[in-house]
DNA sequence: TGGAACTTACC
DNA sequence: GTAAGTTCC
């Protein structure tokens, strides 16, 4: 009998795995391996790696109930593999299609020596199958979104054989021990598609309404889940687009709707890092990759510890810390406040990020900080500058999330929770908060510094 | 997926 | 005086 691969990164899940299902297809013994690459785990992405490793167990527990086991292996995989298929005599190799460049290069050179076969891909539609009629690759959000509705999505793969073909004998190394800082998420397939459940039965009826508001739950909170792929991106589409279709009210419809856009959001993000690789390493228009950023280790810092001084940018980047994950609009409101309030390159706000997200997903994240630094796809125009108080009083209205991640506000009444430095001294004895001293003076006044970033980057444009 | 400044409609 | 719409950055 035959022996097969099944090279599991960034598909940790049994359905709807295109890459486990051409190897199960094969009839042959069947290897499940993940392997520790030193690379990848080079970082200091604490919470990441903690919720992979959870993750790792769980993929394990499952193949275990089906009389399988999963192979952990470290080292570099074109060493792994080429010692493994010695040592098993697998004739193939299966794996899901992945989009970043470190992951290409890796699977060419495993290519090379190797039998490796590539499937499917991380995305819902590969980043292959969606270019404009002249064969290039979209890098506008809403052309490619017609482009991908266009396209018909293949029915995921959810029959499972409930025993997997027998293993043949292999040693297996332990997972390292990370310290799991909180319990927000509980990793694996099945609290994903728990969690996938619960948001189409619930909140994704109000997704469109509640979405951007930083006091409510009203966010999916899959993006770790699709990021590792616990959770299939094509059941998730294909779940949303069979929901809306029976939906009649409007603001369901709605809600169905927005939420396949960020599923399609997350497609155009892998498809531009995809075809354009070197946005790993700088702005995706040209005009923006000379930018004089400002270098300031004392700002930068005050920006990651939330000690800005504005309430909502502080809450936000405590909140990353503390949970390891960060409310949309809140990614967007401190992305805006680094890149144009203090006009620090967002390179420094990319790479906080990733050492935090438990979602940091490379694509993902590059072009979110490009969108908002206004450097990227999409021509995001530079005067669009987010106001931390206007948008903490219209995305937290009562001040309660800000109250939540900054203790030390608690008191202040709601008419300053967003901007505490207006509160005259009577109330500030009152409420027992001192500005400027249990709470930091706003670094930076955001109405100057507006006006310093339209200054900054228009004669940039015009150059 | 912004918002400031300005205009207009209406009370 | 203010909500709603428009323009410009």
């Amino acid at each position: 009998m035959s022996v097969v691969i099944w090279w599991t990164r960034r598909d940790l899940r049994l359905q709807d795995n295109e890459a486990l299902q051409a190897a199960l297809e094969t009839g042959g013994f069947l290897v499940p391996l993940f392997i520790l690459d030193p690379y990848l785990l080079r970082g200091e992405a604490l919470a990441r790696q903690a919720f992979l490793f959870g993750g790792l167990r769980e993929l394990d527990t499952e193949l275990r109930k089906r009389g399988s086991q999963l192979i952990i292996r470290s080292g570099p995989p074109e060493m792994v593999l080429n010692r493994l298929v010695e040592e098993t005599g697998a004739e193939l190799i299966f794996a899901v299609h992945d989009t970043g460049p470190y992951a290409n290069r890796r699977d060419e050179r495993v290519a090379r020596i190797l039998p490796l076969k590539l499937v499917g891909g991380i995305t819902v539609h590969p980043p292959q199958a969606i270019r404009q009629p002249d064969g290039k690759p979209y890098t506008v959000f809403t052309p490619f979104s017609k482009a991908w509705k266009a396209l018909p999505i293949p029915p995921p793969r959810v029959d499972l054989p409930e025993r997997f073909p027998p293993l043949p004998a292999l040693t297996t190394e332990s997972l390292p021990e990370v310290n799991d800082t909180n319990g927000l998420f509980i990793p694996g397939e099945l609290s994903a598609r728990q969690r996938l459940e619960d948001f189409l039965g619930n909140d994704v009826w109000m997704y469109h309404e509640v979405r951007d508001r930083l006091d409510l739950e009203g966010t999916s909170k899959l993006s770790p889940y699709l990021r590792f792929g616990m959770l299939s991106p094509r059941l998730a589409a294909t779940r949303v687009l069979e929901l809306s279709c029976q939906v009649t009210n409007p603001v369901g419809q709605r809600g169905c709707e927005t939420w396949l856009n960020e599923l399609i959001w997350r497609d155009f993000y892998h498809s531009v890092l995809f075809h354009f690789p070197f946005v790993v390493d700088t702005a995706f228009q040209p005009m923006m990759r000379a930018m004089p950023w400002r270098h300031s280790e004392a700002e930068l810092a005050a920006w990651q510890f939330g000690q800005t001084g504005y309430p909502v940018v502080d809450a936000c980047m405590r909140q990353l810390i503390a949970t390891g994950w960060m409310h949309n609009r809140g990614r967007m409101i401190v992305a805006s406040f680094l890149s144009k309030d203090l006009l620090i390159h967002w390179r420094e706000g990319e790479r906080w990020f990733m050492r935090h997200l438990i979602d940091g997903d490379l694509a993902s994240n590059l072009g979110g900080w490009q969108w908002t630094a206004g450097v990227g796809t999409d021509a995001a125009p530079f005067f669009r500058i987010f106001n931390p108080v206007l948008q903490g009083k219209k995305f937290d209205p009562e001040g309660v999330f800000i109250r939540r991640w900054l203790p030390e506000l608690e008191t202040v009444p709601s008419d300053y929770i967003h901007s505490p430095w207006l509160m005259p001294q009577d109330i500030q004895r009152k409420c027992g908060v001192r500005i400027g001293v249990d709470y930091p003076m706003p670094m930076i006044d955001h109405a100057l510094a507006r006006e310093r970033a339209l200054r900054w980057f228009r004669s940039r444009a015009e150059k």
